[in-house]
DNA sequence: ACAAGTTCCGTGTTCGTTCACGAAGATAGA
DNA sequence: TCTATCTTCGTGAACGAACACGGAACTTGT
C-alpha cells in the first residue's frame, strides 16, 4: 500500500522547508522562480494531492456559502426543497468549517432580489448558490459577484449571459418530451389531449414554454396519431372553469400535461367525473403526491430540487475547498414517479 | 457561529484530562466508574461529535474492507456494477484510511465461494461487503464473521438468517408491480401478456418470482381488463423457439415483461416482425440501452447496483469509522428508464 | 513497614497542513 | 563600510484526536 506523498517529502526532495513549499502550493509569493519552478515539477511528477482533511484541520479560516432563493411558504412548498438540500450538505461539510448565510427573496417582489443580493454583498461570503429567479435583477447581481472574484452557483435555472462556476438545471424540453411520450404511451388512438399551464404571467415563465415545446416536439415528430392538442393557460382561480369550458368544446379529455406543481388543481377538478383522463405533471410536494398516491394523477416528473441544493453545494464546496475544476453544466435525472414506485423513492 | 465541543472542552468541564476522555470514549477501561459517568453525562449533555477529520488524521490505522461478489465476465456485465460504485465509494474515502480488497467468484460453481469467504477470513478484514448469492455457503460464511465480531454488509439480496450491520436490495416485488402498472397503463384493453424468465434454473432464483408475483399482484387486484397471461420460462438457447411457439398458439403478443436482464434478447427477437409489443425489462446493460436508445423496448426498470455498492460501502464507513448505528434495511428506488430520459440518468 | 502489584489518570508525541514570525543573505543608499 | 530594506526561506506552534508511556495513589502480602 504506497503512502501518499506529503508536502515535507515534496520539500525534502526539492531541499527546502516544509513552509517554501507551502508557499508555492498557496502561491503567496516570497519563493524565487528558480525554487518555484522546481517545486512546482515535484508536485506534479509525484502528484501530489494535498491532505484534505490535515488542511481544513489546521485551516482555521472559515468558509461562508450564501444562498439565494426564493421565499417558501410552508415546509412543503417547493422552494423549501432546494433549501434542504444545501442545508444537508452543509451539515455533512461542517468539520470542513462551511458555514450557511441563507438569504430568501419574494417572488412576487423583484425588489426583494435586489435588496438581499445587497445583504449578500455586504457580508462578502467565499461563495454564493442562487436561483436566478428575476433575470434582470440576477444578472446585476452576478456582475457583481464576477467583479469581486466571489464564485457562484445556479440552481434552478441559469443565465446565458453571466459566468456561474457551475449550475445546475434539469432539461425543460426534454422533460417535456418525456411527459409526451408517457401520455402518447398510454393511449391507443387519435385522442384530445390538454396542456395546462397555470400561472399568473406565462410569458414570463419560460421553462414552461420550454416544457411544452418538448411535449409538442415529441408528438409532432413521434407519434404518429395525429392528436388534437388544446392549450390552456390559466391562473390557479380560473382552471376550473377554462376546463368546463374546454370539455363542454371537444366533449371529452382524454390526457392533460399540466407544466408545473399545480398539477393538483387539476387532478382535483377531475376528481368530480366518473372518467378521468391520464394525467401527468411535476414536482412531489405533498398535494400531488397524495393524488398520486390515490390513483388521481398517473405520472409526476421530479425535478429534483432538494438534490440540486445538494450537488451546488457540494460543487461550491469543490471549487472553493478543494480548489478543483467543476463540470460546469449539470444536469438533473429527469425522474419518474408513480404511484407504484413513490414508497421507495430519494430524491436526494 | 457556536464552535463544536472538543475532547479538551470535555476534559475541563469535568476536571480530568483529554486522556481519561479519551479512554471513555474508546471504552478501553482504566477509569473509575464516577469519573466515566461524569464524563458520559457531559458528552451527552453537550451532544458531542467527534472530529472525524482530526479522527482519522490521528489514527494511523488502515481500515480494510473486503469484497465479495459475483466475477464479471466484462466491464459491461451486471456485476461489474456495484463493484464499481464501491470503488467510487473508496476512492472518495481513501483520505480516511479506507483501503479494499476485492474477491470474485464464479456463479456458476459456488464452491469458489466458499474458497474465496476463506481467503477472506483470513486475511482478517474490518468489514466485508458480500452478494450472498449462494445461500447456502454465504450462510456459514456469515456465522463465521459474526462470531469474529466483523461486521458485514448485504448487496442485492439478504439472508435472513444471518445478522448483517445492514443491506441494500430492491424490493423485488414492488419492481414487478411497477411493471405490470407501466405495461397495463399501455394496453387499452384486454391483451396476451407474456411473462419471460430467462434463467437456467428459475425456481434458484427468488427474486424473478417475487418480480413475477408483484407484477401478478396487480393485474389481478388493480385492473379489471381481465388480461390473458402467459407465462415463459426459458434458457438462453431455446427463448426464440418458445416465443415462436407462443405466437403460434395466441396469434398477437400485446406486451412482455422480461424478469431479468435477458430482455434484449426478448426486445432482439421481435425486431423481425413488423409490428412488435411493449416490452419492459430490467438493467442498464449496454445491450439493452441500445435496444432502448433505437425505441424497441420501451421501459427498462434499473435496481441501481452501482448505487448498491455506494451506498453499502458507505454504510460500512459509518458503521466502522463513525461508530454510528446504521439503517439496517436499505431499499433503493426503483427508477424508470426511457428513451426520453436515459440521457440525464445517473446511477448513482 | 516495605516491596510489588493495581487502579486510575496525565503528558507528550504524532498525523499533514496552515500560517505567523523571524532570520539569514542579498542589494542598495549614504 | 555600515546601516537599511527586500527577498527568500526556515521554524515552531496550532488544529482535534489517537495512543503509548509512565507516574501517583492505593491495595495487598509478608
Amino acid at each position: 500500500m504506497k503512502k501518499n506523498i506529503r508536502i515535507l517529502d515534496i520539500a525534502q526532495k526539492a531541499g527546502v522547508s516544509i513552509g517554501t513549499v507551502d508557499r508555492v502550493l498557496h502561491q503567496r509569493g516570497e519563493v524565487s522562480e528558480e525554487t518555484r519552478e522546481k517545486i512546482l515539477k515535484i508536485i506534479s511528477d509525484f502528484n501530489y494531492r494535498p491532505n484534505i482533511l490535515a488542511s481544513s484541520l489546521a485551516s482555521k479560516k472559515v468558509i461562508t456559502i450564501a444562498s439565494l432563493t426564493p421565499s417558501a411558504p410552508d415546509k412543503d412548498s417547493f422552494w423549501s426543497k432546494p433549501q434542504d438540500g444545501i442545508e444537508k450538505a452543509v451539515s455533512q461539510l461542517g468539520h470542513y468549517g462551511i458555514r450557511l448565510q441563507p438569504y430568501h427573496f419574494k417572488m412576487e417582489n423583484t425588489a426583494t432580489f435586489t435588496q438581499e443580493a445587497n445583504k449578500i454583498l455586504e457580508s462578502v461570503p467565499d461563495g454564493v448558490l442562487l436561483a436566478p429567479w428575476a433575470k434582470r435583477e440576477a444578472l446585476k447581481f452576478t456582475r457583481e459577484l464576477d467583479q469581486r472574484g466571489i464564485p457562484y452557483v445556479f440552481i434552478d435555472s441559469t443565465l446565458k449571459e453571466s459566468n456561474p462556476i457551475s449550475f445546475i438545471v434539469q432539461d425543460s424540453v426534454q422533460s417535456g418530451y418525456l411527459a409526451a411520450k408517457l401520455i402518447d404511451y398510454g393511449i391507443t388512438q387519435k385522442s384530445n389531449i390538454v396542456i395546462v399551464h397555470v400561472t399568473k404571467d406565462l410569458q414570463n415563465a419560460n421553462h414552461l414554454l420550454l416544457r411544452e415545446k418538448g411535449f409538442l416536439d415529441y408528438l409532432e415528430t413521434v407519434t404518429g396519431k395525429m392528436h388534437r392538442i388544446i392549450k390552456i393557460p390559466s391562473n390557479e382561480k380560473e382552471i376550473a372553469d377554462k376546463l368546463l369550458g374546454c370539455l363542454a368544446e371537444v366533449k371529452s379529455i382524454d390526457a392533460v400535461f399540466v407544466t408545473n406543481s399545480k398539477v393538483h388543481l387539476v387532478a382535483g377538478f377531475f376528481d368530480q367525473f366518473d372518467h378521468r383522463p391520464n394525467i401527468i405533471g411535476y414536482d412531489l410536494i405533498s398535494k400531488n403526491i397524495d393524488l398520486l398516491e390515490s390513483g388521481k394523477i398517473d405520472f409526476l416528473l421530479n425535478q429534483k430540487p432538494e438534490s440540486q441544493g445538494f450537488v451546488a453545494t457540494h460543487l461550491l464546496f469543490d471549487h472553493i475547498v478543494r480548489k478543483e475544476k467543476v463540470k460546469s453544466a449539470n444536469y438533473t435525472s429527469i425522474d419518474i414517479i408513480t404511484r407504484e414506485n413513490i414508497e421507495y423513492y430519494s430524491s436526494i
